[in-house]
DNA sequence: TTGTACGCGTTATCAG
DNA sequence: CTGATAACGCGTACAA
């Protein structure tokens, strides 16, 4: 097509009359070049405004400079859960940080097909050096190739196998510190609304709500608990039933901040209030939640550090300056504000949005 | 690193008993290759599972089979918007469709800097061959030097300066058919509460909205208007400005169904409600709108042709087969429900979410 | 500190 | 139809 032709190395050796290796060498901070000689060629680049080809490049030193990030295929329905957009731009931005440049595969890792190629379009032809794969599920079928090839990848959200790499948040601890916070508000009889465990980190958060019930001695059976799709209408249903059923609960810890405006939205549509009728408690801490008329007391997630902690982990196996399995734990935090039956009014004052973080006092 | 050296058209040569440029023929199916000579090749490809290095193709082909889709540094923010994720969808499922790679470049158009950055970091490279543009902007600093490059791209949303490359939705017409729905409803004091008109589809909605009461001979200046952003709240606080003014509107146009929602949640807040004391009518028709409860009438834009659009045009741009400006419009529809006023008790039957679509009655 | 020479794995050109 | 052979633009031991 066009063909501008542009500037080599070899261009620029010759104009500054020195050879490509010098000129190479300058373009790659290596330290082995006279600094006046250095100079030199450093002006002729910017003058002629030379950049090395990215092909060429790659070809030589076997790096793309080129990670994977790969985003399920129902790209556009995850999104309508508002957390996931800023973990994917902590991951871009990380990445940029380090240098390296973001593909984004939206690609199912359940589907073996998929999978397949996957690895021969992106991994094979050696297009990316790594991966980061934004969701972790129960049924993965991208993981136990890349671990056997030996392929640098990493997971946000742990893996029910031990030895995968991954980068995640205490799910569990963040549940059950949520839940013991409403038992210690006089809840007596709390539910749970649950993301689909497929995912593994809303089996997390169901093992957190059963700790702390435990832990208080409240008989499990007696407790109601639902899984919801994450990204789907649901959970507004699900409340309903829960609070016109025979044996309603007095408070709902939802697994994620959606279902919890949902469960709010039900409740009050059916003549509750929240807190004093309900008490709520969500998960993520998503911009909404901070809103003031809201107040939605959440477990928050440090998630532009979980994007960050990722590429992290992932530079590191490209790099070979980990070993396998590497995995990173990040700590979530409940921010109480006031549905969890909290009163705004004796926060600490300062504080713009009325919000008070922390995690509860360890029992 | 790891030093799997892998498969290469030599090995494969060599193992078929042929010479590289055979093997090359096969993988990309050029027709001079014999039979027999083909299924020979291909079966020992598959056998030892080769694929060709992308980095050397891209050398010695000058393509790379990537291309960049520019989003912008507020990411997360503009996703806030449930209009943009589908757009991204449809942008990344296209260009898989097309055999392109997507690389996403979360960039300012309007920052000199980093516009300076993105071209001499992938675009001097040869790392793409392409640019979408998801948001265009009246201040675009990048457009002006890709033309001057002759680099291929195309906007989504189409530019003030007539001589760009892009796709678009009739965004004037969408408006102008909406504000003139209203007004055969009967309204008399129409309002808009439109985004920052530093884009340019939200100038386009506003004369739109301008044409029809300027059709209807309604009096410009006594008619409300005010931008907000489209990202952030904001339209809550103007819909009650407006609601609570002297001259209270009787019907409000809002330039997207994000702000339209906050209208409605702001009217009804204050005891109006909707549409008896005022009509609503959106903009986008994303998923929120279709809700059965909510019956948001909504001016629908074909966000995933619109995805598709703009990767056939760069396609097309990047193959030389269609010279610039490339310039392709697209139809918006009204998607009536109740907001407007239509009485969804006489909506056609077998209609499952109550949703009649299509375009107004020309005038 | 600098330059030479070869290799990276394909595609493309040209004979045959 | 097939096969040498030359690019493609850069990294890098190795030698100087």
């Amino acid at each position: 097509m066009r063909d501008d032709r542009s500037m080599t190395l070899n261009d620029i050796a010759k104009l500054a009359g020195v050879s490509r290796s010098t000129v190479s060498r300058v373009v790659n901070d290596d330290p082995r070049v006279r600094e006046s000689v250095r100079r030199r060629v450093q002006e002729t680049i910017a003058q002629v405004g030379y950049q090395p080809n990215a092909a060429a490049r790659a070809l030589a030193s076997r790096r793309s400079g080129v990670i994977g990030l790969v985003v399920p295929p129902s790209f556009a329905e995850v999104y309508a859960d508002p957390w996931f957009p800023p973990l994917v731009q902590s991951c871009l931005d990380a990445a940029r940080d380090t240098g390296f440049s973001v593909m984004v595969l939206m690609d199912s890792v359940e589907d073996e097909e998929a999978v397949t190629t996957l690895i021969s379009r992106f991994i094979r032809p050696r297009t990316i050096e790594g991966l980061v794969i934004t969701n972790s599920l129960q049924s993965d079928a991208l993981t136990p190739k890349l671990q056997s090839m030996g392929f640098p990848y990493v997971l946000i959200g742990r893996a029910v196998e031990s030895d995968r790499n991954f980068v995640d948040v205490t799910n569990r601890q963040g549940t059950r510190l949520a839940m013991r916070h409403l038992l210690e508000h006089g809840c007596r009889r709390p539910a749970m609304i649950n993301g689909e465990e497929t995912i593994v980190s809303a089996l997390d958060r169901r093992l957190g709500f059963e700790d702390a019930l435990e832990e208080a001695g409240i008989d499990l059976h007696a407790t109601q608990r639902t899984n919801v799709d994450f990204w789907r209408p649901g959970a507004h249903d699900a409340a309903l039933d829960m609070l016109r059923g025979d044996h309603r609960p007095d408070c709902i810890l939802a697994a994620s901040d959606t279902i919890a405006i949902s469960v709010i939205d039900a409740a009050e549509s059916i003549g509750m209030s929240v807190p004093e009728d309900l008490a709520v408690i969500g998960f993520d801490d998503i911009n909404a939640a901070r809103n003031e008329r809201l107040g939605l007391t959440s477990v928050k997630q440090p998630v532009d550090a979980l994007g960050r902690a990722a590429i992290d982990v992932l530079v590191q196996l490209i790099n070979g300056r980990a070993q396998p399995p590497v995995q990173r734990w990040l700590d979530t935090t409940l921010s109480i504000r006031h549905t969890c039956g909290c009163d705004p009014s004796i926060a600490p004052p300062g504080d713009g949005d009325g919000r008070k973080e922390g995690a509860v006092a360890p029992g």
